[in-house]
DNA sequence: GACAGTTACTTGACTAGTCATCTATTGCGG
DNA sequence: CCGCAATAGATGACTAGTCAAGTAACTGTC
């Protein structure tokens, strides 16, 4: 019986040095960011929706009654076409968002903002504001 | 027929000056946090497995053969029990990692990092070092 | 004006995080 | 001992992010 766990030991030490900075770092700003998250998603789920969700509705907010078609919510969202997608269909689902084929170009899906949607922005946005500061 | 868009259009400047300070810091936080995730995460993911599963693995190589219990496993990761479990169900299906019953409290299970685990994590060491340098 | 390539999504299959609920054990107070 | 709260996990139901394919509509070319 060779007792193995010895190698592991020295693994583990090897690996101390690289924790130090950069890890530390990267470790440091994940957290922090989940933190955050964290902090933030509990406003706005107060009020039933994610913070994804509450994203898409502020850039839907922000082009008005002209729409976004859905490929551009994903790049001002940093994320891919298929999240954003089933994002709308939840939104879409509470009556937050409507979306419609874009008629000269048939390719294109416009998503807008609905009353409900601007609405729900409004009273959100004193107590996001208070919790973006802690 | 009450045009109504001048509606949004009011609600959106008024927001404006919100957006400036604290919630660029919040935005910035989470976009680099989400560039660095996606390039360690694709590093890892060169070798078959997600970022949550090689934090798990390091833990678990820390802990050496006398294994954690899962909820430890959470605490250190700042997670929730449930997530934890069907990490380690898909650890466990990939040979990477083993649980077992304590023997003296059979509510714990205790995991341990398998031999094929500890290969995968050496070898990752180096390139994701070199990732975090970016 | 047909057809090949491109664009804009959509769908399917996974991995993951969250909450609520459920089960098995433990351990303590009476 | 017995019962009962507390502890350790597992399970179900959602939301979300990712990749790979699929579909519908447009566009440039011959």
């Amino acid at each position: 019986m060779t007792r193995s766990p010895s190698l592991l030991e020295i693994e583990l030490r090897q690996t101390r040095p690289f924790r130090s900075r950069v890890e530390e770092g990267v470790v440091g700003l994940f957290r922090t960011a989940d933190v955050v998250r964290r902090v933030l998603g509990a406003v706005v789920g107060a009020r039933g929706i994610t913070l994804q969700q509450y994203n898409v509705l502020r850039i839907l907010r922000g082009a008005g009654s002209k729409g976004v078609p859905t490929l551009e919510i994903g790049e001002r969202m940093v994320e891919q076409a298929p999240g954003v997608t089933r994002l709308l269909d939840r939104l879409e689902i509470k009556a937050l968002v409507r979306r419609e084929r874009c008629r000269t170009d048939r390719r294109q899906v416009l998503c807008r903002i609905e009353p409900a949607g601007a609405r729900l922005l409004t009273d959100l946005e004193r107590p996001m504001r208070d919790a973006a500061r802690r």
